[in-house]
DNA sequence: TTGCAATGAACAAACGATTGTTCTATCTTA
DNA sequence: TAAGATAGAACAATCGTTTGTTCATTGCAA
């Protein structure tokens, strides 16, 4: 067992409350300098450390956060992690990691125990649009930090892109290349992410004065087994789209398996567009145009914003918002566009 | 804040004890049935949760784990991770997560924070070959369990996989496909897998009666730019190898980019080989041969073995070892290896 | 020598739970 | 009816810190 106040006290003859004084050189401390020495030489031999469990009942604090999400094996949540980590453990917390698998279930469960525990503050990044877990979290008084999907437009302190502007060049850029039937695997409209990229798909087709489709959107979700399903199915269809633009990389990367399996060539016969830049979508072949977003820095902010919170005890309502940049690279080649070879349906639909 | 036992005890006017009891279902507790209702009523009406830190302080245990890694934006340990916790949180455990980025000094600073917080118990799956952090685990009496990479042969708790057979049957693969120089981007010596996957490959040439050429192994670490480095230099010499054994997936990662930036063509001019079976493994074009372990099972059994050790308060020494798998793809395939057509190195050689 | 200010350190009350022990009625039983 | 048993619940110590307050010395000035 490490040792205790009480027991160094014993050792140095003095009472627990000096040693623990000392150790925390409270200024307000006067003490013989001898005793003091004789008191940090005992600290430094015994390597003491207070026990952060009664340090933390006593304080109020455990330097404990809480970090929820989907899934970590997506590397979207990977990098976003090491971005809170990142900005978090300077400062001396430690970070719970807590998968919900997109269950809302799992998501209260979590946060419940993560309340039971005292955890000083929470980032979520599993929130769905008016959510009742945020609106618990408000409830308890527990700071927390919504990260790329918000639950509600103005109260919650949040951190993510303009994901209405990130859809709308996704799929402008599409429109660009030549593209007329632009299909979309879409997130659930019951998250801010799905519903705001679903508009910006929208909003450019408008713009380009391209018609819309309902039949071209599908909803993927945000796996890689939900996009190749939702890309096999929009593309398997009569008149099928040309390109795609897909919510997330991860949906992306499915479509790239089905349009594969189906024997569809990237980007002659269909172009793909991802949402988040991955790491892995600049190793796909050929790679993967997609919208950047910083992910670290999300993680980085959404630390600073909670840190923030903590520090002063207030709630706070900022929300830090970063701009979305298409990168482009090979799934929507130049030159393979519809204006540079028919794609197949198209031709057989002029028969 | 949280309700707590004294302003229950006020409300019901009873002692907190009686509250305590009844909230724990204590069968030692003799109490007058509408009492216990009374408590009961309030217990729900209130949302009662006992404080975490306070019951932790008392019973000694935080019911809190702690897994440390190299770095959560690696696959591997992602899925590592996922394992871990799908064990450990039907326990009723949360789960801190800490990145060392390969330092020494941030795995020992994250572990003497862990201690003082007295996590229940902790999951090293970033420790070296004779590693002073994990000696200071043993001494402290912290549980703990190594995964994937293990310390000192005999005395820890260990799950990972036979990094010895995985590195021969890699390697006696290439040889299988008719390659006579067969590179080996390496881990660090230091590292039990880094050791016994290069003795796995040193072994497998002996066998197959193939001539050991120092120069052909290259340290990569376990890095995608580690092993894009390595890769460089393997294959700039001036008798390259035909085909590469990678210490990791990550590290085949990188020698893929590496080929492709020097034109050369997989597996056409270079085969190769990785280990764990990482989710990108089979998305890469070619898909990469690889040796497959079951790292989800490893953390789930890693979780089993640690909450063992702390259930019954013995350190465990048990082993658990699993049986690595060659998974045959593309980047390996028949008929492109060096009986097929002389690479070009080989072909120059001959001049 | 008395009085008062520093000095140096002990005291004690939390923080919120758990749990062995003790106390006080009430009820049996002889 | 007195003694003992039992039911029902209070008491109190403890986990290891932190921190406002109090207490004893000593030193110095009057």
């Amino acid at each position: 067992m490490p040792v205790t106040l009480k027991q160094l006290a014993a050792r140095a003859r003095v009472h627990p409350s000096t040693i623990s004084r000392v150790a925390n050189h409270d200024p307000r401390l006067r003490i013989a300098p001898l005793t003091r020495q004789r008191i940090e030489a005992l600290l430094r031999e015994t390597e003491y450390r207070p026990n952060g469990v009664a340090r933390g009942l006593k304080l109020r604090q455990t330097l404990v956060l809480a970090v929820v999400i989907p899934d970590i094996t997506n590397p979207f949540f990977g990098a976003l992690f090491r971005g809170i980590e990142d900005g978090a453990s300077p400062r001396g917390y430690n970070v719970l990691l807590c998968n919900t698998d997109g269950s809302p279930q799992r998501q209260q469960s979590h946060l419940e125990s993560l309340h039971a525990r005292r955890v000083d503050g929470v980032i979520l990044a599993s929130s769905f649009l008016k959510d009742p877990t945020v609106r618990w979290l408000r409830h308890q008084h527990i700071p927390y930090v919504l990260v790329n999907r918000y639950s509600d437009e103005a109260h919650d302190p949040f951190v993510g892109s303009d994901d209405l502007h990130g859809g709308r060049i996704a799929t402008a850029h599409l429109a660009e290349r030549g593209h007329l039937r632009i299909g979309h695997l879409a997130g659930r409209p019951t998250v801010s992410t799905g519903l705001l990229r679903r508009r910006g798909y929208l909003a450019a087709l408008t713009e380009r004065g391209l018609s819309i489709d309902p039949g071209l959107v599908a909803e993927s979700g945000y796996t890689e087994e939900g996009g190749a399903k939702a890309a096999e199915h929009l593309l398997s269809l009569d008149d099928r789209p040309t390109a795609i633009f897909a919510v997330t990389d991860m949906a992306a990367v499915g479509a790239f398996g089905a349009a594969r399996q189906m024997g569809l060539r990237i980007p002659e016969d269909v172009a793909i567009v991802g949402y988040n830049d991955i790491p892995l979508a600049s190793r796909m072949v050929p790679g993967l145009t997609t919208v950047h977003v910083p992910i670290h820095e999300f993680g980085a902010a959404a630390a600073r914003l909670l840190l923030e919170q903590i520090e002063t005890g207030e709630p706070s309502q900022r929300r830090v918002i970063f701009n979305p940049e298409l990168i482009v690279r090979g799934s929507t080649a130049v030159g393979a566009g519809p204006e540079a070879r028919p794609p197949v349906a198209a031709a057989l639909a002029t028969e």
